[in-house]
DNA sequence: TTTTGTGTCTAACAAACGTTAGGTGAAATG
DNA sequence: CATTTCACCTAACGTTTGTTAGACACAAAA
């Protein structure tokens, strides 16, 4: 291996990120990262730097995954309600195929410092800008009714995002499955749809 | 004051739950909630019996709290949509008017441990349960769709949620008005309505 | 065979943690 | 005035924390 101990490095991250998603980043100690690989505590540090690299390694790394999946569906030229969908399935993708290391993005960046937690929040306001342009796009196309884009955003963000609390890997549905409900939920909302509603789909 | 030191105990609660929102539960010291108050972290231990029963008074402060509302909803004789917009409303307001114990009780309660964290879950069950009703409610009425009812709760309770990661108390808008354009876009969802849909609202 | 490097170990560190014991001074109570 | 109660204090405890220093085992390279 041309980089040196960079196999080592990975489980060590992902150990971390599993420790981190069950307990949280505060009340999981390197000796319990070490524990779950074997090792001792000290030898970690061959590997990192510290336990906040980890965790910034962990926050950065999965901000860049979603963020790169915005771009490409924004790339693309189809129209809003298609884009949202694109979007919302990747979304759900990324985080059922890493769902510790999202759980970790999702929710212990909290505790990143100084510069680091600046450069996080900024990396997570594109990310919703990505979405909002999309809403935006389809109010535009005359495709969404009026809202709030910010708002609509954070809504559908949520419900996106609420999918870590829940999910688990032997469940019934699969992550594109999950992707398809919460886009026609989204999209149609709770109310009955009259089939006089030209727009309707199941 | 008939109940020795209640008043102090109930400042030093609030004084952690900002603490733990602001900077979660482990990461925060009994010596940091002490300085807060002026007072050294031993005089806590007056008032308190333990850092964890801060935590506990908090999570099933609001639980009770949150459970009461949706209690008196679903026994108020409404139909699901008008009993979801109310209970949302609800919910809302209990939000905002104590974020910080709200934030606590929506993060934080993974800290809780053994039966303690065991009688939490299922409060909060509980309090999805009585939202599953006003869905099923809503679909025996025929006013909803035919959707998965533990899903749409789910998004619900994660949009209405999610209001704690953004909502200022100087913010633009007022809790009924959040509370408003939410229940509107669980409802109708993002896509355009056409005149011709007869159950169209505002 | 010697050298070099890598991955782990033991041992230890200073700091911070939650918590306890026992004392002090002021206010309320008799 | 004497006594109790209350809210707080200082000092310290045992533990756990993240991290460092230095040694040892074993591999590949010279």
């Amino acid at each position: 291996m041309t980089n040196p101990s960079s196999g080592r490095r990975e489980q060590i991250i992902q150990a971390a990120a599993n420790l981190f998603c069950a307990r949280g980043y505060e009340a999981s100690s390197m000796r319990d990262i070490a524990t779950t690989l074997n090792i001792e505590a000290a030898s970690l540090y061959h590997h990192i730097k510290s336990k906040e690299e980890i965790l910034e390694t962990i926050c950065f790394g999965m901000a860049e995954t979603f963020l790169n999946g915005i771009r490409e569906v924004n790339d693309i030229y189809f129209n809003a309600e298609e884009r949202l969908r694109m979007a919302i399935q990747n979304h759900v993708r990324i985080l059922t195929s890493n769902l510790s290391q999202s759980t970790v993005f999702l929710h212990e960046w909290r505790s990143l410092k100084g510069e680091k937690l600046i450069a996080f929040k900024q990396l997570r306001d594109q990310y919703e800008k990505g979405f909002r342009t999309i809403v935006q796009d389809g109010m535009n196309e005359d495709i969404f009714g009026e809202v709030d884009a910010r708002f609509a955003v954070l809504s559908i963000l949520s419900s996106v995002n609420w999918i870590a609390e829940w999910y688990r890997e032997d469940g019934a549905m699969s992550s594109d499955e999950i992707a398809s409900r919460i886009s026609d939920f989204v999209l149609g909302g709770l109310r009955k749809k009259l089939v006089t509603d030209l727009d309707y789909k199941p």
